[in-house]
DNA sequence: CCTCTATTTAGCTAAATAGTAAAATATGAA
DNA sequence: TTCATATTTTACTATTTAGCTAAATAGAGG
C-alpha cells in the first residue's frame, strides 16, 4: 500500500475524479448527481469516489438511499503542503532553477560544480 | 495518452520519483547519484526519471557519458495553479466545507436540489 | 411481502506500469 | 581498437486500474 501522499496524488491523476472535485467544490451532490455529466457507469463513477474516499479526498454520508458525498479537503492542504518546498523555485523572480542555483552560488563566492544546498 | 495535468500528478504519485525531485531541488544530479539512495536498479531509475520527464518534472542534458537531470518546475507550478481553485476553503477560518457552503448559502439564499439537510 | 430507486459489489477485459536481468548504446581513456 | 563507465532499451512478469455488465444490497413506500 502506498503511502497517504502518493494516493492522494493517484487520485488525482484523473480527469474524471478531479471534475468529480470541481463538483463537489460547489455543494455535496449524490453518486447519481456526480455521474450525471459523464458518459460513464455509475458503477465505474461509484469506484472513482471510492478511489477518492481511500485518498480522504471525499467523505460519504448516508441519508435513506442515496450517499452524499462532500468535499474533504484536508488532503488538498497536505498536498499544498508538500508543495511548499519547490515555491522557493518561483516565488521570487526565478524561472529556472539553474538561475537560482547560479544566483545563490554567486552570492555564496562558490564557483564548484553543483553540490551546493541552497537551503 | 493523459492530459499534461493527469501526467503530473500521476508522475507524483510515486515516493521514489518524489524523492527523486526533491534530491534535485538542491541542485543537479546523475543518473547514479539520483539512484544511489534507493535499492532500485539503474534502469529502474533511469524509467522513473523518463516519467519525470514526460511529465516535464525533470529535464535532462548531456555531458560525457553522464546525463545530468534538473528539475524543472513549470509542471509544478500548473499543480500550484490548479490548487488555485480549493484554496478559498482553508484559506480563511474555514476548516470544513460545509461550513463555509453553508455560510455561503445563507448569504446568498437556496439555489435548489441540493437542499437535503445536511445532518 | 413486492417494487422502485440509488448505489455498491463481483467478475471480467484491456491497458498501464513498476520491477527485473541482460543486451545495447555512448563516451572517455588506454 | 579495446576496455571501462554511465545510461538506456529490450523483453518479460506481476500488479494495478479504468471500464463494462450483471447481480446484490439498502431504504422508501405501497
Amino acid at each position: 500500500m502506498l503511502d497517504a501522499l502518493s494516493q492522494t496524488f493517484a487520485a488525482l491523476a484523473d480527469p474524471t475524479r478531479r471534475a468529480i472535485l470541481q463538483r463537489l467544490s460547489s455543494g455535496e451532490a449524490t453518486v447519481g448527481e456526480l455521474a450525471e455529466p459523464f458518459d460513464l457507469s455509475l458503477a465505474t463513477v461509484s469506484k472513482h469516489l471510492k478511489v477518492l474516499q481511500h485518498a480522504r479526498l471525499v467523505s460519504q454520508t448516508r441519508n435513506a438511499q442515496w450517499r452524499p458525498c462532500r468535499l474533504e479537503v484536508a488532503a488538498l492542504r497536505e498536498i499544498d503542503g508538500w508543495m511548499d518546498q519547490y515555491r522557493r523555485f518561483w516565488a521570487g523572480s526565478f524561472e529556472r532553477l539553474d538561475d537560482y542555483l547560479e544566483a545563490v552560488q554567486a552570492g555564496e563566492g562558490n564557483s564548484g560544480d553543483d553540490d551546493q544546498n541552497p537551503d
